[in-house]
DNA sequence: CGCAAAGTTGCACGATCTGCAACTTTTCTC
DNA sequence: GAGAAAAGTTGCAGATCGTGCAACTTTGCG
């Protein structure tokens, strides 16, 4: 157990941090489709080739996408106490990640706008949704002992989940004066847990 | 107005349904990482080139996917009276469509088992969902009033809808002798509308 | 130090996808 | 029908992505 990372670990993430971060502002600068990975590999000092030692696709670095890295929801899920009700433990969930998510808000704000104005970067993005989602499948079909192949409930409730963390987060990201996330997070958990009735 | 598509408009079809078929077949026999866009074309008796004016993405011909082809939900959610509420003009366009969908079961089963072994291949449909889901939730702020960059309500149900939809037909797929789709859609809204609670 | 493990790099390669210009086929118009 | 206009097909060149492999360099550790 090594309380500091040794020299190569600690150099491994600063430059998966290097390629992310040329990655995002050349992005900017230039548009998604007109950086290489040959631009992003040399903005940070290592060769292409090594680009592809740190992420699988040119669109991850950009989202700052590392696969081995878990979700902000699934460390959250698995503490919440076993009787809790499915909706309430991924809502307990996305509450306290509200937190850690503002604190990149800069971040988050910059792939946002370079999602809006480029969709097809959102594709990785969506995809790594999609791993997230059936981890937290997996997670609720453990804590409910439904099978997840045969009953709609567990893959219904934490795609619903996800739909309302996602709508949140886009009507946050569209705000001018953004209310906080954790209130947003609440008001859409709120309305899928009276059963979607039109507001008003 | 003709009634018979003239022979341009034919031609194209029977090319497009070639190169899908043909896209089908050889993945299923050689997996998709090993069928090239040339052998596509090769087998559907068209250039390599000429695929590319038909599909933008191999896994797209794979799919079947047509992006100015429209949802099978979009037509029915049109057709719903202004009256009614939006998870409910959601869940009848998607009853509607469910007969669809039983008649190309097989096609869909076949996608369904690539998909399954070969996840890239989910991508791209993914995507194709994203775009549909952008569509459902135009219409349903224009019926609702709300604005939705403002409000989380549109996308959040047209988003619950499709995870509806999703989940359903997961369960679809991996049942032996599944039951009808249309009973399945029902009962997963049915879910949705009473808001999620833990089942039995 | 000296060995083993891990990481980096160059190289070659197949494949995707696009732009462009020439060519062919279908459709329209008279 | 004949010829012009529109639409579609094709080959070609080329940029880029992403991977496998083998050599090389750096780091960790006894």
């Amino acid at each position: 157990m090594t309380m500091t990372l040794g020299l190569r670990e600690r150099k491994k993430a600063e430059t998966r941090q290097a390629l992310s971060a040329a990655a995002l502002r050349l992005a900017e600068e230039l548009g998604p489709e007109r950086v290489t990975v040959e631009a992003i590999a040399e903005a940070s000092g290592v060769s292409p080739r090594t680009f592809f030692n740190y992420f699988s696709h040119k669109d991850d670095a950009i989202l700052g996408i590392s696969p081995d890295e878990p979700s902000v929801l699934l460390d959250d899920l698995v503490g919440r106490p076993a009787g809790e009700a499915p909706l309430a433990a991924l809502r307990a969930a996305t509450l306290a990640a509200a937190g850690r998510l503002e604190e990149q808000a800069d971040e988050l704000w910059a792939r946002h706008r370079l999602t809006q104005a480029h969709p097809a970067l959102a594709v990785r993005r969506t995809a790594r949704f999609a791993e997230v989602e059936r981890e937290l499948v997996e997670v609720i079909a453990r804590r409910t002992g439904l099978d997840p192949d045969r009953d709609v409930y567990p893959a219904l409730v934490v795609a619903c989940a996800l739909a309302a963390v996602r709508v949140a987060m886009s009507v946050w990201y569209e705000a001018d004066r953004p209310a906080p996330l954790g209130s947003l997070f609440a008001a859409t958990f709120d309305q899928l847990g009276a059963g979607l009735p039109l507001p008003g």
